[in-house]
Parts: C-alpha cells; structure tokens; sequence
DNA sequence: AAGACGGGGGC
DNA sequence: GCCCCAGTCTT
C-alpha cells in the first residue's frame, strides 16, 4: 500500500471523536479553526463548546459584543484571532446573508483566515481538493521524505505545499487533511514519535537515517524581552477601581487591565513612588502599597513581563470607575486574572 | 524575510 | 529552559 491509503487506514481506525467532526457546516468548522490556530486541541475544546453554546449561529455572534466575544476568548491567547473572528462574522452575516464563501478562494479573502484555514474549510465542507499545512503536516513530511528545508522561510512553505498538494487524495481531501494532521498529533509526534507501531515506519527515511529528532528543521527566532509592569489598583471605600482597554499593536489589545505603568527595570518601592508619572497617576490618595514585593513572573513566548500590582486606596475616583465586583465581566489578560483570583480586597 | 502575537504543556 | 501547538498579519 502508499502512503496515502495507509495513511488514511490508521485515521480511520485511530481518529479522535471532536465535536467539529460531526458537522460539515462551515460555520462550526471555521470556528473549530481559528480557535485551533497555534492552539493545542485539547485547550481549544472547552472554548469551542462555549462558542457555540453562547453563539450557535454566525449571525449570534455577530450580534454580540467585541467584549462579549473577547471575554469568552480570555485565556485562549493571540487575541487578534476572536477581534478577526468577530468582524469577519459580521461580515458573513451582513454582507453575505450568513453564507461562507464555498472555495478556497473566496475564503481566504476574509479577516483571519490564512492559506490554513482555507485549505481546512474548502476540503472539509466543499471537498475542493486543498491540501492543508500545518504543524503537523510539515513534521510528518520532513521525516517520511527527509527534508531539510526550513519549514518557516518562504521556500520550505512553498516546497512543503506542493508535497502535500502531490499526495492529497483528491478524491477524499477531507479525510486526507484530517488524517494528516491526526497522525502528525497522535503518532509522528515531535517528542517519542511512536515509531515501532508506525503504519508508515516502511517507507520513512528519517526512521531509516536516523533523522527523526533533527526533523523537521525550525528556523530560531530572536530572544525575548524583558518588560517591568507595574499595575495600578485602585480602590475607593465603596469598592471602586480603575481599567483601561488597551489599544494600538501590542499584547492584549482590546483587552482591560488596571492602569499600567511600565518601567525599563525593576524600581525600588521608593524609586517608583518618586517618579512623576506615578504621582500624577495615583492623584490624591490615601495610601500605596505593594501587593507583592516579588514580582509575578509572567511568560509568554516573545516577552517575559515582571509584574508587581500597587494597592491604591484613593478618595476619588474618575467618573469611569468602575464597582470592583463589575471587573469579571471585562477581558482581561491571564497575567491580570490571575491576580483577580487570588486578591481580597482588604480593609486599611 | 523577519517579527509580533498568548498561553499551556511536554520533557 | 526550550520547543511546540490544526497560523495570520504587519512591517
């Protein structure tokens, strides 16, 4: 047997049961895909059910709120994906009276959706003979073919979409794409690839070569910065605080936090307090001070960002103060809702 | 062509 | 501590 029937043997005996596997329907499917998007199955799941609880429809999601759609996506990271997914809903429902675009082409003309999630979309709802690249695809072709073109440079991205295209079944794209990124997840994995109960050890160079764990090959990119937050929290007698929705290019955008000043280096309690801006922030207040002399130590994967949350007890707060228990209706970062979990307010 | 963009989990 | 994850968009 090749590799595509072998292939698409071990998905159908080895597939995962996922709640997008029961529909066809562009709707769940798009959504399924942007979720899944640089995004563990496992984590998106939960969000996915969610989604579709709170918006079975394009047209519910249309309907909401970015702050509701943002809200609901706290915690699933690269929030740029919910903003693009609700504006293109918008779009679907408004322009096109709910309608997706039914080819590769139309779909990857809307916000969000990359050469990916069009290949995804048109060969599991329109069977268009698409193949799909993804984490996984590029793993399992690297190793079954022994390539060592970087797959994240333009070449390799285009070397690896003309594999894939060459060996799509087209006619079963759906099931092949599936079955490709499956098997990449489940057993061409990138740490202790399952190699001895492989369907397809035959025929794999790099199992031949002894290869598997150089392959594939990953460009590096640069290191990460160091950022030094200091979050403002403010608090008033009848249990008032402060956000701010952050905007422009940087993290988190759309999302709230407490007002944020950032420093180049980690200040002493006494340097901070000194600065200007600090006290042009703080106003007229009672009493600073700082929640946690250590500072949490937040990891993302371009930045760490040290931060340290100053308890702000003021007389009087601008009038958009919000109660502090009307917080948890704002998107938040998980930096942020971490310490809203954690936080009691206390009495002075 | 290179960066930016989150957060969680494996080892 | 480093790598990876059903990638996309911007510069």
């Amino acid at each position: 047997m090749n590799f595509t029937k072998l292939l698409i043997n071990w998905y159908l005996k080895n597939k995962r049961n996922l709640p997008w596997r029961e529909t066809r329907e562009p709707y769940p499917i798009w959504l399924s895909e942007i979720m899944l998007q640089q995004t563990r199955v496992e984590q998106g799941v939960p969000y996915y059910y969610r989604f579709i609880e709170a918006f079975p429809t394009v047209f519910h999601l249309a309907e909401a709120s970015q702050q509701e759609v943002l809200k609901l996506w706290q915690g699933l990271g690269y929030y740029s994906r919910a903003r693009n997914l609700h504006e293109t809903a918008r779009y679907v429902a408004g322009e096109l009276d709910g309608n997706f675009p039914e080819d590769y082409k139309g779909l990857i003309k809307l916000k969000g959706i990359g050469d990916y999630t069009a290949s995804a979309i048109a060969s599991i709802c329109y069977n268009e003979p698409v193949a799909v690249v993804d984490g996984n695809v590029y793993r399992v072709l690297a190793r079954y073919f022994v390539i060592d073109t970087p797959i994240n440079t333009p070449a390799g991205v285009k070397e690896f979409k003309a594999l894939a295209s060459e060996l799509l079944d087209i006619k079963n794209p759906s099931v092949f794409n599936q079955a490709m990124m499956e098997f990449g997840a489940l057993q061409c994995r990138p740490k202790n690839p399952l190699c001895e109960s492989c369907p397809l050890n035959d025929g794999c160079l790099a199992l031949k070569q002894k290869k598997i764990s150089e392959l594939p090959i990953k460009l590096k990119k640069g290191k990460i910065k160091k950022r030094y937050f200091n979050y403002l929290v403010f608090q008033t007698k009848e249990n008032a605080t402060l956000l701010n929705q952050r905007t422009g290019k940087g993290i988190w955008n759309g999302l709230y936090e407490f007002p944020l000043i950032e420093t180049e280096r980690q200040l002493t309690a006494e340097e901070f307090l000194s600065r200007e801006e600090v006290g042009a922030a703080v106003g007229e207040v009672k009493h600073v001070q700082l929640y946690n002399e250590k500072p949490v130590v937040h990891k993302l994967s371009h930045q760490h960002i040290y931060a340290r949350f100053w308890l702000v007890e003021s007389k009087k707060l601008p009038p958009k103060a919000i109660s502090m228990d009307e917080v948890e209706d704002y998107p938040v970062p998980v930096l942020i809702q971490n310490f809203l979990n954690e936080y009691e307010p206390t009495d002075y």
